[in-house]
DNA sequence: CTTGATAGTGCATTATACTGCTCTTTTTGT
DNA sequence: ACAAAAAGAGCAGTATAATGCACTATCAAG
C-alpha cells in the first residue's frame, strides 16, 4: 500500500518532536494500542485516528492534486 | 470535526469532474454504498478507503505543517 | 548485570466500517 | 408534470479498527 508513506512521516514527525508513543497518545486521545499498530505498520486506521494523531503533531491532512510525471 | 472540509472535497473533485458515485465507486474498487455513506457526511472511512478515493480522482493524501494563525 | 524507559506483540472484547440489497428522495432533462 | 438518473437511507451480515491488559524485546544509563 502506498500510503504506508503518509505513516511513516506520522511518526517521524513524532520522533522528531521527541515525544514518546506513551505522551503522544495521551495528547491525541487515540488509544496507546491503536498508535503503537499503527507506527508498526499493521493498521488501516480511520480518518478520525490519523486526524487526531496529525492534529496532536502540529500536522493536518490535505488532499493534493496528483503530479502527473 | 474539522475532517469534514476534506470529505468535501473529494466531492467537490468527483463533480468537478462529472463522475457519478456510481461511476467512481466501479474505477476506485470502493462500494457504492461506502461512498454515499461518506458523501453524506456519515462516515469516518479508512486510510485505505479514502486513498482509494483519491487516487481514483487523481489526488493524493498529505500531511503538511499545520499554519498557525 | 540490573533498572527503567520505550517500543512492539498476543489475545479477547467492543465498536463500527464496509458491503449488498432494497427502497425513498432529490435532481435533471424533456 | 413526467420520467429517468443520481443521491441518500434502512437493515442485516461480515470484516476489522480501537481498546485494555499482560507480556516480551530493545536499548541506554547506572
Amino acid at each position: 500500500m502506498h500510503y504506508q508513506a503518509l505513516i511513516k512521516q506520522l511518526k517521524d514527525r513524532r520522533e522528531s518532536l521527541q515525544v514518546t508513543q506513551d505522551t503522544l497518545a495521551e495528547i491525541s486521545g487515540v488509544s496507546l494500542r491503536a498508535l503503537k499498530q499503527l507506527e508498526s505498520g499493521k493498521g488501516n486506521p480511520t480518518l478520525e485516528t490519523l486526524s487526531k494523531l496529525a492534529e496532536a503533531l502540529g500536522l493536518e491532512l490535505s488532499l493534493q492534486l496528483k503530479t502527473n510525471r
